[in-house]
DNA sequence: CCCATAGCAGAAAGCGGTTTCAAAAACTTC
DNA sequence: GAAGTTTTTGAAACCGCTTTCTGCTATGGG
């Protein structure tokens, strides 16, 4: 493999001037020539450890999730996600290393920093307590950006959906429709955005005068099975509503079933909404009227301000935010008289 | 930063009994624990860029996906995917860069290769050509494991999901259920695995003596929309088949909703299968028999061996195949008399 | 008691680039 | 044509770690 002795020797200069040419510095339009010529020739690429060790980073940074197991909720945003990020770093041809840690091994993402494997990361805590913990074990002043909020924690800098912007978007779609017995499916307590979620629904109940009823609140895993079953114990109250806001896509895939099975048309007899604007919430029958998480924006922005980060720019800590959508389907319509 | 000097200054000791220390070769008991002692204390992590200048080799692999685009079909297994990866790399230590590149940019993965970005890549092709390119691009030698089969290229190592016995496995269920007359929607053209599994059908419809009418097949985009048309076309055709065998999920659902359109029950009047089991499969009404791909092992299985050549093995040239499975639901039953 | 052997430690040489520094060359200016 | 200025160049240092090589000390055997 060529070095840039090699290139310096055939093209009759020194390395330094190899180096000169290659990098835009200024050199002679002579050696300029003879060095791109044996460059060329050789097929020459600088070797990347060698630069970074000198430069003092890597061009690259981390993505990484924090994750118990293979769990399929991933499955419909993280490649959007990817793909912005992706294609921001190539701006900068800066590399992403990717990863899924489990929460009882973010001594990883420390090790990550402190060994300079990654000049700066982008994280999807997923559970509350893991931005806390990881504010404490990363190096002070190490660029992070964290792409979820955790309420019990000082944020850090932060690139995130508006959680409560989709609740307060899908609440009042739904109001809007007539609805005012409207019943919720959360998601698990640990996850943080399920905690944002079910916050910004009390608040937005309260603001719009509905009534918050145990027993039409159910708490599932984010799954169809748990969705199906919340769905059944909403059904069960002795006056049901007549719309239900699922927190996620999956849960109102399974409120949907349960729906079907007590014999009620969905949206005839109740409205259910979604969250999450994955790929089943179109498979689905009827489709899902959900909320759309802009999550490749979301990558975009956050590996933008991760990049401002590494160059050096002293940004305040702050939570950027983006705006969810509603996607109107056919789960959801106007409350019958 | 802390360095391997700063250690060796606080141990009292040379680098060098440092260095031997830290990475388990013999040294006293008295210099182990002084060096342990002062790594501790300074919360010493080794760079890796010096590390890897050194080792000549960077301890990370690249995986990536040749996409025109934001193809959302990738949703269903990426993620999966990506753990099986992650959970072999993590044996070893090795870490995972990701990229996204178009079709026309392949000699970003060329560079990579070039400048020791990584010490080897496993690559998703998916279209016609790009295995036969990379071949020539990329530095021979260097360790490149392959996802997909490019049946127009020697296919250098491969570890993929046998699309062929995909296939059999769809169109065998199918005429076991008692079906004979299947019709089929087709992929895009392009597409290394529709290529395979267009082969193969048209193999096991002549082995089954099942007749393949021009009528009774359509050729989609992978996707709902493309899906529902050819439901459309086929359903044209003066006697309908059967059975319809789709070439993915997304085109399932979009067939379902087509049958659904032309008044007829699946899978009573109707039996469809999709191909892939990603989530829309389990989401659909009614739910999708279909095929699975078991994604998660094909990625340890590829990341496994990519590492064996990454160690210096010298493995034959050879296409490891991985088994799909049926997965039963609804939307296949036994042909009605 | 001396020599061979083994065990451990340190100096120094890389790995392959970039950058500093100083010298040489080219070009102005008077 | 000499002095001053700007370009262009090359030698050498440096990034931080590993590894070779050499030397020293302790151990055992003849």
């Amino acid at each position: 493999m060529a070095t840039v002795k090699d290139i310096a020797r055939l093209a009759g200069v020194s390395p330094t001037t190899v180096s000169w040419a290659l990098n835009g510095k200024r050199v002679s339009e002579e050696s300029l020539r003879k060095v791109l010529e044996a460059a060329r020739e050789l097929n020459y690429h600088p070797k990347m450890s060698a630069r970074s060790l000198r430069a003092g980073k890597v061009f690259s940074i981390g993505f990484y999730i924090v994750n118990p197991s293979l769990d399929p909720r991933l499955n419909g945003y993280l490649f959007p996600m990817l793909a912005g990020i992706s294609k921001v770093l190539a701006e900068d041809n800066y590399a992403m290393q990717f990863d899924i840690v489990t929460p009882d091994k973010l001594d990883i993402l420390a090790k990550k920093a402190l060994e300079h494997s990654v000049d700066g990361m982008l994280v999807l805590p997923q559970f509350s307590g893991v931005t806390e913990r990881l504010l404490k074990e990363l190096p002070d002043k190490f660029p992070v950006v964290y792409m979820q909020q955790d309420p019990a924690s000082s944020p850090g800098h932060c690139v995130v959906i508006d959680q409560a912007a989709g609740v307060e978007l899908a609440i009042r779609h739904l109001h809007h429709l007539g609805h005012r017995a409207i019943g919720v499916i959360a998601g698990p307590a640990e996850h943080v955005d399920n905690v944002l979620r079910l916050q910004a629904a009390q608040a937005v109940f309260r603001d719009l005068g509905l009534s918050w009823r145990d027993e039409w609140v159910a708490h599932g895993q984010f799954d169809m099975e748990s969705g199906e079953a919340g769905m059944r114990h909403i059904l069960q109250a002795p006056d049901r509503p007549t719309a239900v806001f699922c927190f996620n896509d999956y849960m109102a895939i399974g409120a949907l079933r349960a729906a079907a099975s007590a014999g009620l048309r969905v949206p005839v007899d109740v409205s259910i909404l979604g969250f999450d604007d994955t790929d089943v919430a179109e498979a689905s029958t009827p489709a899902l009227t959900t909320i759309q998480q802009p999550v490749f924006q979301q990558g975009q922005q956050a590996a933008a301000m991760l990049m401002r980060l590494i160059k050096g720019e002293e940004l305040p800590k702050h939570v950027e935010r983006i705006r969810p959508a509603v996607i109107e389907r056919s789960s959801a319509e106007r409350r019958r008289a």
